[in-house]
RNA sequence: GCCAUCUUAGCUCAGUCGGUAGAGCAGCGGUUUCGUAAACCGCAGGUCACCGGUUCAAGUCCGGUAGAUGGCUCCA
């Protein structure tokens, strides 16, 4: 039957569209598209057949996921007696995971698995494809001691392959390139421990993780855009331009000195704005709550694990004196009994205090859609491990608001907040943000029929506005399911930033109600939503953004005055006062240095424009102007001129005029 | 939390084979008054993250702790 069935090669042969850089064909049409490699045999019927070359993005992966299988040959071969587990391509790269007994790989390991590599790519060797019965696999994987792929293998159902290139042997199903030719650049970059199947129970291993690419110019570009995108990081940045600083002794949360404090209140005003012209309230709301409030919303047993609890003197004398007096069994049991003494939680999320505020007064239909906002600081006990700069902290603000509503009014609160996300991304120049919809998880609070309805609501809102979303299955909060907005930052790492979440369950914790026009009282829904999420993420995100180049509106220093000699500093201060009493953010520098000097410090503070001082413009009474975002002197302007310039670039952009 | 790596002056980094601590920038004091990315001279600045061990001797070797970094897991 297979003698009916043509290759890609042959077909494409025939079409007269064969070449050497061919490295698979794409098959099919619509979504119903499928790789295969040029010596498979192609579905019977198959007539839409499209040869992917080698600079083809869709061969990428193809080069990637058979450069992973060069990598763990050479692994084999360099340290005999070690495992193979998975190894597929990535977004940017690939990596293989490995068991090696009693050992992990350093540096000079890659660089010699890196020769070995390309010794093995020398010999042109092909990559063959054999169909192979299940229980001829599982024979061959226990000659070969492979247990990984032999537990994966129990799992496969359907036709098994391997793949072969010269005595290297892989389950896989491919597709893969036509030989060991086409892999042409590549490098391994890092090593990783990775727990098998991605579980923490189970048992760690080794990952080498590499990056391929179809030629070497392509590889060299790829890891100077690393490089570049190093030099944007927040925690080097925000080092440098003495932004944000941080302390052994309060891990991972962020001090903000003068200048990075006022980048975060002006993104905190930004938004204050914006809600008085989306009928938000601002309210503020404890920071400390008795643990029967963390009982109440459900924290306390779906989230405990990453709460801080207050000690208080008293309830360690009360525990201590329990102890004494019913030693405990086992240390479980003295958990249970310090954490019962400990009446007082931090609160890691503002939501059940905004169920407590809503709840303390009688509400009517009339008050709805009511939106609560709160920038109050929240503080989660993040594992050590998973702590990152600005990115993850254990200290932060969300730009917070929940809003109570009618189950008729979420399409439209929906619809209102998405419009306020994208008006907010556009002010800080984001590209559009991709749209996920998480739906519920494992560990949640309610029944199904809530859930449902929360989904629906969800999927509906956005649907409404048309935008495109992926469905990110069982990610969502343990109270209600999430539409996420993710950003990527400078080193193409995706981070979720905006959110909205339709909530039927906190209400109903809290008993909270309306009474309706017909004078009968209803349950209110409740939408979480933040558009930054955390002010402190997105400051980071930002940061990478703009290289640390903030817009005039933002600038912490707007404009800095430079004299070129001692003559004229009381002009530049006279000149600073003046424009100060406009509002901008402006500072002088009258040390007794040189002027290039004082242009270089300005410069290297990224300081939207420097304004030069000396006898023309004190005589003019005017400044001698340099803009960063156009890197060129724009000449002279006098005190006026430069208001209306700046006054442009003082509000964020959709606020101004 | 797990695997790996790192931690030397305010910052960026040297420090050889284990032999007792260095530079540049920043800071401070002088000199210089200068027109668009670094003037010159001098001074000061250190419990080499912390705790312990090996050694005649530890920044250097070993163990532990903390923090950070790259991943994994987690992420309301």
């Amino acid at each position: 039957m297979d003698q009916d069935r043509k290759t890609g090669r042959q077909l494409l042969e025939e079409r007269g569209q064969f070449g050497n850089d061919v490295v698979a064909v794409e098959v099919g049409a619509g979504t119903a598209k499928e790789i295969f490699d040029l010596h498979t045999p192609l579905p019977v019927g198959a007539t839409e057949v499209r040869a992917i070359r080698q600079n083809d993005p869709k061969a990428l992966p193809i080069i990637r996921h058979s450069t992973a299988h060069v990598m763990a040959d050479a692994v084999q071969k360099l340290f005999p007696g070690t495992k193979v587990a998975f190894g597929p391509a990535t977004e940017s790269g690939f990596f293989y995971d490995y068991d090696r007994p009693g050992g992990t790989f350093s540096d000079s390991d890659l660089e010699a698995i890196e020769q070995k590599m390309l010794e093995i790519i020398e010999k042109d060797s092909p990559f063959v494809r054999e169909p192979k019965s299940r229980e001829d696999l599982i024979a061959m994987l226990e000659k070969m001691g492979e247990p990984y792929k032999l537990e994966h293998v129990q799992r496969l159902e359907g036709e098994l392959t391997i793949y072969r290139h010269g005595d290297w042997i892989d389950l896989c199903e491919g597709p893969h390139v036509p030989s060991t030719r086409f892999l042409k650049a590549f490098k391994l970059t890092h090593t990783a421990g990775a727990y098998w199947r991605g579980d923490e129970r189970n048992p760690m291993l080794q990952r080498i993780y590499g990056t391929a690419f179809a030629s070497p110019k392509d590889l060299k570009a790829h890891l100077k855009a690393l490089e570049e995108a190093k030099a944007r990081d927040h925690r080097k940045l925000g080092k440098e331009l003495e932004l944000l600083a941080f302390h052994p002794w309060a891990p991972a949360s962020p001090f903000f000195t003068a200048k990075g404090a006022r980048i975060y209140n002006a993104l905190c005003d930004y938004i204050r704005e914006l809600y008085d012209l989306h009928g938000y309230e601002e309210v503020i709301t404890p920071q400390i709550f008795d643990k029967e409030l963390f009982e109440t919303s459900g924290h306390l047993p779906a989230y405990y694990e990453n709460m801080f609890l207050a000690a208080t003197k008293e309830a360690l004398e009360k525990a201590s004196k329990e102890l004494v007096e019913k030693p405990p069994a086992d240390a479980h049991q003295c958990e249970h009994t310090l954490t019962e003494h400990l009446r007082f939680g931090v609160k890691p999320m503002n939501c059940p205090s905004h169920c407590l505020l809503y709840g303390m007064k009688r509400r009517s239909y009339r008050d709805l859609p009511m939106r609560m906002a709160d920038f109050g600081r929240l503080h989660r006990y993040e594992r050590s491990g998973v702590v990152q700069g600005l990115t993850r902290v254990r200290t932060f603000a969300q730009d917070d608001a929940h809003i109570f509503c009618t189950p008729e009014q979420i399409e439209q609160e929906i619809g209102d907040f998405i419009d306020l996300v994208y008006r907010v991304y556009r002010d800080f120049a984001f590209a559009d943000p991709k749209i996920f919809i998480a739906t519920r998880p494992d560990q949640r609070i309610g029944d199904d029929a809530i859930w449902d309805a929360s989904e629906k609501a969800l999927i509906d809102g956005v649907s409404a506005k048309g935008l495109p979303f992926e469905i990110a299955e069982g990610e969502g909060a343990f109270y209600g399911p999430k539409v996420e907005f993710h950003l990527k930052d400078a080193l193409g790492r995706s981070w979720q930033l905006g959110t909205i979440q339709a909530d039927f369950n906190l209400p109903e914790r809290f008993d909270l109600t309306y009474v309706a026009a017909d004078n009968s009282q209803h349950r209110p829904v409740m939408l979480h939503r933040a558009v930054l999420g955390s002010v402190e993420r997105f400051f980071g995100v930002l940061i990478e953004h703009v290289g640390g180049n903030f817009p005039a509106w933002l600038a912490p220093e707007q404009l800095a005055i430079v004299t070129v000699a001692s003559d004229y500093d009381a002009y530049a201060h006279e000149a600073a006062k003046e424009l100060r009493k406009q509002g901008f953010r402006v500072t002088v520098d009258d040390s007794h240095e040189r002027l290039g000097s004082k242009i270089r410090d300005a410069r290297l503070r990224r300081v939207p424009y420097i304004g030069v001082v000396g006898a023309k413009e004190a005589e003019g009474r005017g400044l001698q102007i340099r803009s960063r975002d156009e890197n060129a002197d724009i000449g002279f302007l006098s005190l006026d001129e430069f208001t209306t310039r700046l006054r442009g670039e003082h509000r964020p952009p959709s606020l101004r005029g």
